[in-house]
DNA sequence: TTGCCGTTTGACCTTTCGATCAAATCCACG
DNA sequence: CGTGGATTTGATCGAAAGGTCAAACGGCAA
């Protein structure tokens, strides 16, 4: 048996060590590059392997942007599965906007890929956001009705409540170049926009 | 003389209508694939020319990319120029934040196209962000940062406050799959944003 | 030491890409 | 008309793309 991926064998060490290069180095380069711009060169040469070797531990090129996608949306939604019912709303909701903030800044890549993604027209991931994504926002919304309608928080679509929060924290991370080219040198794009955002729903959310 | 390009003559009605034709066809394309997952047999097909003829208007693919660009970031950095000084400080904030949002609503393409030049780290527009942006946007904050210290509005940080309205309304044009997947069906994903962003910034400047 | 199996790679295939060019076609003007 | 420049395109080029393959390599068990 030549490759790794037929029939569900133990991944030998050298197997998981080297599959999760090139998932690092595509990660790399998709997220710059988008998926059609990307090329196996590109990431052969970031990981340091050849690009036989790649397609000797993945099939396709295909194969290797499906196995990120996979893992995305799961990491881009925890935060938001994490959101309580029972706990202190608005307490909540602030801990869900400094976890979404962290995400972009520890994992910009991560929210790159994602967002070229869905700049895309999300041919590959579309499925996803009609069932999973919506799901759990549906679910997500209406606790946060359930808080406005409680006066625990103003009284907002929770919908867009939520885009808000996506647009805002994903911003610093998508968009990281142009924050960093208008702010210039001294400036610390992340710790700045921790304060700046939470005043902003602080503000937003008071009933 | 071969190509329309070359020497400065006044373009002929052909010229100037297929010129326009390419550039649409090639912001289609350029928005939803970036530059390099874009082919000049897409942008010859969605234009309905043949390839050579679009070489023939144009010297290269980059060369078409290039006068998208030099159009983009005007179109896109107009409404902030608009932001009058001497006008009402709130009226002033929300008339920006209302025709940022037109322009997402009007000119998604644009706003994606833009949207993936960043996403790539703005390898073809950085210096005009270093220059002509950040100088426009220091310019304009200082407004704000006047506004605040006379008690006009909220005393918030004026380049983050930027940032939130480029990053919400771009949201809705830039993720408009992913809204409206959230959303579904009988949602009218801009005239809301419309509604909850004049909420959101109301209360956010409220000094 | 040797044999086996997992791993690596150089060479190569086909398709697609950006670009070129000569020939064909079109069109406005005299 | 008819002619000259503007416009269009089929054929083609070299480079780069995703992918294949047989041969070489490496390390561990007997």
């Amino acid at each position: 048996m030549a490759n790794g991926q037929a029939e569900d064998r133990p991944l030998t060490r050298i197997q998981q060590k080297n599959r999760q290069t090139i998932l690092d180095a595509a990660l790399e380069v998709f997220s710059q590059n988008g998926f059609r711009g990307s090329t196996l060169d590109q990431i052969a040469e970031v990981a340091g392997l050849s690009k036989p070797n790649l397609l000797y531990y993945f099939p396709s090129k295909d194969a290797i942007h499906a196995q990120l996608m996979a893992t995305l949306l799961d990491t881009w939604l925890h935060p938001l599965r994490a959101l309580d019912a029972d706990g202190d709303p608005v307490a909540e909701i602030m801990a869900y906007l400094r976890r979404k903030l962290e995400l972009s800044r520890d994992f910009p890549r991560e929210s790159r890929l994602f967002a070229n993604e869905i700049l895309q027209g999300a041919p590959r991931m579309k499925a996803a956001l009609e069932g999973e994504l919506r799901t759990l926002v549906d679910e997500k919304a209406a606790v946060l009705r359930a808080w406005a309608a409680a006066g625990k928080i103003a009284d907002l679509p929770p919908h867009h409540l939520i885009f808000s929060i996506w647009a805002l924290t994903q911003h610093y991370a998508d968009f990281e170049v142009q924050v960093r080219a208008v702010l210039g040198e001294d400036h610390d794009p992340y710790a700045e926009a921790q304060g700046f955002l939470d005043t902003l729903f602080r503000k937003l959310l008071a009933p």
